[in-house]
DNA sequence: TAGGCCGCAA
DNA sequence: TACGATGCGGCCTA
């Protein structure tokens, strides 16, 4: 059934998919039937209906009928009627699909923009137009922090400039009539099934699934007041500087139900100036823990998910931890605002917030895990980063070091009291491979503790197969993942809205930019023409060694060389990115620059980093794909990138990242310039438009530079004159071939040896002729002896560069499984 | 304690 | 799309 539904509308939804932030369609919460427990044939047809019934484009049917023009796409709202005083109003709704244009500069703007990434997804967010949409999982997180669907339609229908299409009204009415209604309550360590609406009570008593989870020997239905934000304060806001002084020590010993009348603050959504939530009851009825995974499961299968919240404040059983923010620390307003999305009614709410890079997403984890006040297990990708949260809550909160503790492979600590903060990897957790004695012992402890949260920093990777057993082999209350880039080139970022929650909070790069929070960047796209020597081989080759024409493009080279001139003249510290090792090593030693990649040892990598941070004469250093995630880097105000990961989104954005936390230097407004160098007229420039979709939706302008000012006068330009290039080219060939396909060419130039035979060879064996006869010159013996040495000082350095040892070996056993397969 | 090996990610 | 280059973390061995 899913496919069928899918190839209805594939085309326009995967690619709006693409645009930005992918954002799964009503479609896709249920679609995938193979993460619901306990789905039989009958109930997946039950789920359809429902999904069915709940989805944007049934309720859409109606309007489809009179079609319009395809030509004008899905924003074609020529049929609709204006407002009169629509110029006054901000946003444009597509009765469809559910998009919502919004005009930026208006200046009911700011408020709306506030609601709308409340309500909606953002899609794209340039300068003078926003586009959002509305979606199942959009309104999943609206009313789970408290909207209700009549203040939805209400607003969007005061900023329409057109009525609010009736598709969209009863969209909302009717998806948020069941959609967030039940709650999965952990009360005094009880689960509890919550719900306000007596009808679904009804609904889930008779479910054949949920119906016999209730625990019989309890009260049966439980109606009590629903919770406020009471008491509760986020560390390190305003109101807990206020708060503090008078509620500290009674906040010491428990917090408690008691404190109603503390300071509350209103973190519900101000611009509705509404908050009716007082009187609300709430009914619910007991299930065991073993059951609430069943319960979960059909919950989501009956379209109608459960939200995940954690009574923290009423949880007894599991101890407090002493931890509070150090007196000095002050959390931002966005990422206030972020965590009043996951504490909006006093308990904790499981689900993702993005914040760009550099926006102290760290310290958002550990304000959350100082509210919660309970067990928190932080777990992060590498051993390196586990260092440094370890450090970070040192540095932001009071807690006593003997209660934060690491896991990794060659650390495996407990806390020493009864309760503490455990920081870990993905893969440590998530290991199925035999284990070591002790971290076996380990995973059992941590397995067999319950835990107020689990903080899933770089969210994004957790869809992978491995790390998404996390999850479920952890037992959290809840969950709070942390991204800048929730992107993945596959579509597996959906999962996550299972696996974790919603997504909470997204941050506006440009917005935080605006404030100061975050370095504005000039972003820049600089073509670079391919010589001709280098084209016309780019045109005979294969796709694999065109990749590397075009990023040793001699052209790109001497923009790199002059760019690194021009920025080191400026006093810019910068970072030169590239994805092959190769192009990495020669760009750097020709410009006499250091260079990390995966085979530099990590006293090396620290020299190379310190010097780059501290030393004047070091201004400049080479990164492989290491920088992209696993280094610490200093702060740098200059990137350039020669080469990258095809059309990775998540990599650009990641790399741009990098430069986010420069602030110095203010000229021509700019903080930061990032640079990405694409050799013309190749495969590279789709890549490259692939890559900047994400940022552009963030609202960022890649200026194209087609021609550097002042290069043609340039004093020592590389590679100016065509014999030089012409060398360029034959070691750039050579290379390309011991590179790629080591063992076979070179038994075709330096052997009589016939190899194995088989059709890969064969081929092999015809480009290698192409690439000789491709070669300027007529003496080959000239080039083979230099080809010799040249190999022959990769061999030497294969001494120090575990690097080339480990390339040999790849490179073996690849052909091994080539011949096997054969 | 370093380095080999393996599985995994995107 | 599939592919595959590069890198990482963990366990095991010398």
């Amino acid at each position: 059934m899913a496919p069928k539904r899918k190839a209805a509308d594939g085309s326009q939804s995967s690619r709006a998919s693409k645009r930005a932030t992918p954002v799964p369609d009503v479609e896709d919460i249920t679609s995938d039937d193979d993460y619901s427990d306990g789905d039989d044939a009958p109930e997946s047809s039950n789920l359809k209906e429902v999904v069915d019934k709940f989805s944007l484009q049934s309720f859409s049917k109606k309007a489809q009928v009179d079609k319009t023009d395809p030509r004008f796409g899905y924003k074609d709202l020529s049929s609709l009627p204006l407002k009169l005083d629509h110029y006054n109003r901000p946003l444009w709704i597509e009765p469809l699909k559910g998009t919502i244009t919004l005009e930026s500069f208006s200046p009911l703007a700011p408020q709306a923009q506030d609601f709308l990434t409340t309500i909606a997804e953002p899609l794209s967010r340039p300068t003078h137009l926003h586009e959002y949409r509305l979606t199942g999982h959009s309104l999943y997180a609206a009313v789970s922090v408290g909207l209700k669907p009549q203040d939805i339609v209400e607003f969007l229908d005061r900023l329409s400039k057109t009525p609010l299409p009736e598709s969209i009204r009863t969209f909302i009415i009717e998806f948020t009539k069941s959609y967030g209604k039940i709650k999965m309550v952990l009360r005094h360590n009880r689960y509890y099934v919550e719900t306000t609406d007596p009808e679904m009570l009804q609904r889930l008593l008779k479910d054949e699934v949920i119906g016999p989870q209730r625990l019989d020997n309890t009260e049966g239905i439980i109606e009590r007041a629903a919770p406020k934000m009471g008491g509760l304060v986020i560390p390190g806001t305003k109101d807990a500087a206020g708060v503090r002084e008078t509620t500290q020590q009674e906040a010491m010993a428990a917090r408690n139900e008691t404190e109603e009348e503390g300071a509350a603050v209103n973190y519900g959504i101000d611009d509705v100036g509404e908050d009716d939530r007082e009187e609300a009851i709430t009914y619910s009825f007991e299930i065991p823990a073993a059951g609430v995974e069943v319960v979960k499961a059909r919950c989501q299968s009956i379209g109608c998910p459960a939200l995940e919240e954690y009574d923290f404040q009423g949880d007894t059983i599991n101890p407090n931890l002493d931890m509070d923010l150090k007196p000095a620390a002050r959390i931002r307003s966005y990422q206030e605002k972020s965590l009043s999305k996951m504490f909006g009614n006093g308990r904790a709410k499981s689900g993702i917030i993005v914040l760009p890079c550099g926006a102290g997403k760290t310290l958002v984890g550990i304000t959350a895990a100082a509210t919660i006040k309970k067990g928190t297990i932080v777990l992060c990708t590498s051993s390196m980063s586990v260092v440094q949260w370890r450090n970070e809550f040192l540095r932001w909160t009071t807690i006593d070091p003997g209660d934060i503790a690491i896991f990794t492979s060659d650390h495996k600590e407990k806390f020493k009291r009864s309760t503490g903060i455990i920081v870990s990897t993905y893969s440590m957790v998530s290991q199925t491979r035999a284990r070591s004695y002790d971290a076996q012992k380990m995973m059992d402890w941590l397995q067999s503790r319950e835990w107020g949260m689990m903080i899933l920093d770089e969210v994004h990777v957790v869809p992978a197969s491995m790390f998404r057993k996390v999850t479920s082999a952890i037992a959290a209350q809840s969950k709070l993942g942390l991204t800048a880039t929730l992107l993945r080139e596959d579509d597996k970022i959906k999962d996550l809205n299972f696996l974790i929650g919603p997504k909470l909070y997204e941050a506006n790069w440009m917005e935080l930019a605006a404030q100061g929070h975050i370095a504005k960047v000039q972003c820049a796209e600089v073509w670079c023409p391919m010589t001709t020597e280098f084209y016309s081989e780019y045109l005979r080759e294969s796709s694999r060694k065109q990749a590397l024409l075009y990023i040793m493009n001699p052209r790109k080279f001497q923009a790199c060389q002059f760019l690194i001139d021009f920025h080191e003249k400026r006093g810019d510290k910068i970072i030169v990115f590239s994805d092959n090792v190769y192009a990495l090593e020669r760009y750097a030693l020709k410009l006499n620059k250091a260079y990390i990649f995966g085979g530099t040892p990590q006293n090396e990598r620290m020299r190379i980093l310190e010097n780059f941070q501290h030393n004047e004469q070091v201004n400049t250093i080479f990164l492989s794909k290491i920088g992209d995630t696993s280094l610490d880097l200093p702060e740098a105000t200059c990137l350039i990138q020669i080469s990258s990961h095809y059309g990775s989104r998540r990599q650009e954005a990641q790399r741009l990242g990098r430069i986010l936390r420069a602030k110095r230097r203010n000229d021509e407004g700019f903080n930061a310039f990032f640079y990405s160098l694409v050799s013309k007229d190749t495969h590279e420039m789709v890549y490259s438009a692939k890559r900047q979709a994400f940022l552009i939706d963030q609202g960022y302008a890649f200026k194209v530079i087609t021609h550097l000012q002042g290069i043609d006068n340039y004093e020592g330009l590389s590679y100016a004159t065509p014999s030089e290039r012409r060398e360029l080219l034959q070691e750039v060939m050579l290379q390309n071939e011991s590179s790629a396909d080591v063992e076979q060419v070179n038994d075709d130039l330096f052997s009589m040896r016939t190899g194995k035979k088989g059709p890969a060879k064969k081929a092999t064996a015809k480009r290698s002729a192409a690439t000789l006869s491709g070669l300027a010159g007529g003496d080959d013996m000239a080039y083979i002896e230099y080809n010799k040495s040249r190999n022959k000082a990769l061999k030497d350095k294969a001494g120090h560069h575990p690097l080339f040892k480990k390339m040999e070996r790849d490179r073996q056993r690849r052909k091994k499984e080539r011949e096997g397969a054969d």
